[in-house]
DNA sequence: ATGAAAGCGCTAACAG
DNA sequence: CTGTTAGCGCTTTCAT
């Protein structure tokens, strides 16, 4: 049963581009013509050759284990069924669910993805022309900061694009994220219906929407509930990482009328908080409560379990993927923003006010 | 300033693969031949062109903005500059490290990662015969079982692969995996220094290397320890998940002469050995101590925070992209099987045994 | 140092 | 229904 790797090792003599059986092959050994095979073997073309034909070549093709060369058929058809995918960090436990999301719908259409990871200085610009390089159909931004001049760059050389987590500020591309203004709120009026008065935020970063909504949701609601300037405070975190959060979080406790209950604005700045209250020996959440956002896997495991604002995110994996399949389809640049409801899941980080 | 489209848009009447500035219009532009061109642009046929003129062509490429497809040139030298990456769970976090690891070494020799995540019922030879389609150039394996018939197929295929995490009953292919005979054993060592002598083991899936080889080691260590076959204890779980470990570390805990201790053979199961103390009502590590593997991200936020074999991730990572890339050069199958040395982190899930 | 020519593997327009 | 022809964008002989 040993494969005949003659008509294979032939050709080519000059250099070694592929070492696995072609159309041309199957084509000599059937008899017949390259582009029969390939209509042969293409679902769409595929009425096009005669029953019989066609079973010789799927016969041919599998006996002499063919695949078929998705690169040289991308390069004539000027698609390469690849999407390509910015992350802003992939240790960040809220982002493998998207990942999920996106690439499971992008698969089932015939996609692969290649998620690259942002790293902290590097440059997206350079990073989307890698990916256009490489020819990639499509591209998934999880990683824009609210002026990213790598939006501008996408729109000009009109590849499709969706982002997903983040917008940008003047909503210019498609995007699905999560409704940020009313997860906040949900945590304000959860906090203040414990009865909780001065109440600070660590807020995100402000160069990424998720932090400047998240912040403006919390003075908003904050407001709204009845809660005076005097009494609502926020420190900013440099970064959504746990260091970050820690010091924005130790600010806070800092003040001459502390907090007595923290609203983060992602899981791990709520991790970070957690640390800072240790620090200063308060007890979570008999001195402090404490609610963080994105609901991360396992922060049902911590001590004490987060109360988080849930986010849909495989959800919203799913509906970036469907979304940039239609860019595809219709380049169309209909502005199209989806909207994500979050939902807040009670543990045992917050309590009423102590004392 | 803007941009002269003319040469993009006239040339390709009937399709239109792609519409960025080729190598032609360069050519065109610059009065000199296409593959004066392709060599200006080439590192390594730099030389073989004149300075001014190379100059110029360099001028016109940024100009244009011209970026090279990669795709084609893949077409014709063989090689795609694509790895592929099987993962087991992509929302296993102790996996992102290990990626990260690869990705930048092997980005930094040009290369870029498709990362595919293997559901639970997926052939792995369907996953890699797509991603040989694609014509990867390599690829990694994080997602083996022990008698994998994805471990033939590869051999037989003759592609370039590296497996990482876990190896292959037979060590046929190159890998680089921590020491779980080292790891297990430190766990032991510890807890009996603490004075257990009851250990149960939540050994992983018996068709995976970490599986196996961890239970024997649990096994041996043990036996070293001096403690008896009546004193040790095993139960094995379905998966690496936290669900299994819980129902593997009930059993555990429902025998007569339940442990005083329990090592899991991963972070996960772990975490489901907590989730079975409290189901029992059982403190930890007053009534159980708890050991982890993997040392996975923020396990250090449990209640208890938890004890774990820490094992080099994210140099495991950087060793597989090296190996791979040696691999690829020079694709003779030595074997080289690469074993990281494990740390044991204490933490407070492990204590002298309770009453 | 440069141009000419060929071709990687595949698909699609055009004939018949 | 099938063969012919052409060519995607690029690299690499082979001649100058």
């Amino acid at each position: 049963m040993k494969r005949n790797n003659q008509t294979g090792s032939q050709r080519r003599a000059k250099f070694a581009p592929q070492s696995r059986p072609t159309i041309k092959d199957i084509a000599q050994r059937c008899g017949v013509h390259p582009s029969t095979v390939s209509r042969a073997l293409s679902t769409v073309m595929h009425h096009l050759v005669a029953e019989d034909v066609a079973r010789r070549i799927q016969a041919a093709a599998t006996a002499l284990g063919y695949r078929p060369n998705v690169t040289a058929a991308g390069l004539r058809t000027g698609r390469s069924g690849l999407i390509g995918v910015l992350a802003p960090d992939i240790a960040d436990p809220s982002f493998p669910p998207i990942l999920g999301g996106l690439a499971e719908t992008l698969n089932a259409a015939g996609y692969a993805t290649i998620v690259v990871d942002v790293g902290p200085q590097r440059s997206q610009r350079e990073l989307v022309n890698q990916l256009v390089s490489r020819g990639v159909d499509g591209l998934v931004l999880a990683s824009v900061t609210l002026n990213d001049p790598v939006i501008k760059h996408c729109i000009d050389a009109s590849i499709p694009v969706v982002l997903v987590s983040r917008t940008d500020a003047g909503r210019r591309l498609p995007s699905v994220v999560t409704d940020d203004e009313a997860g906040i709120r949900l945590a304000v009026e959860h906090l203040v219906s414990l009865g909780h008065r001065r109440i600070g935020h660590v807020a995100g970063p402000s160069d990424v929407s998720t932090g400047v909504l998240r912040r403006a949701s919390f003075v908003a609601s904050t407001a709204r509930a009845g809660l005076s300037a005097r009494e609502t405070m926020i420190e900013t975190a440099q970064a959504y990482a746990r260091m970050a959060g820690r010091l924005a979080a130790l600010r806070l406790l800092e003040r001459k009328a502390p907090p007595t209950a923290i609203i983060a604005a992602n899981d791990l700045l709520a991790f970070g908080t957690y640390d800072a209250l240790a620090a200063r020996g308060l007890n979570c959440p008999k001195d402090v409560s404490v609610v963080g956002h994105n609901d991360m896997p396992y922060v049902d495991m911590l001590s004490p379990p987060l109360t988080s604002v849930r986010i849909a995110q495989r959800d919203m994996g799913e509906q970036a993927a469907q979304l940039l399949l239609e860019r595809i389809a219709h380049p169309v640049l209909r502005r199209s923003h989806i909207v994500l409801k979050p939902t807040l899941i009670l543990r045992g980080s917050t309590a009423a006010p102590g004392r």
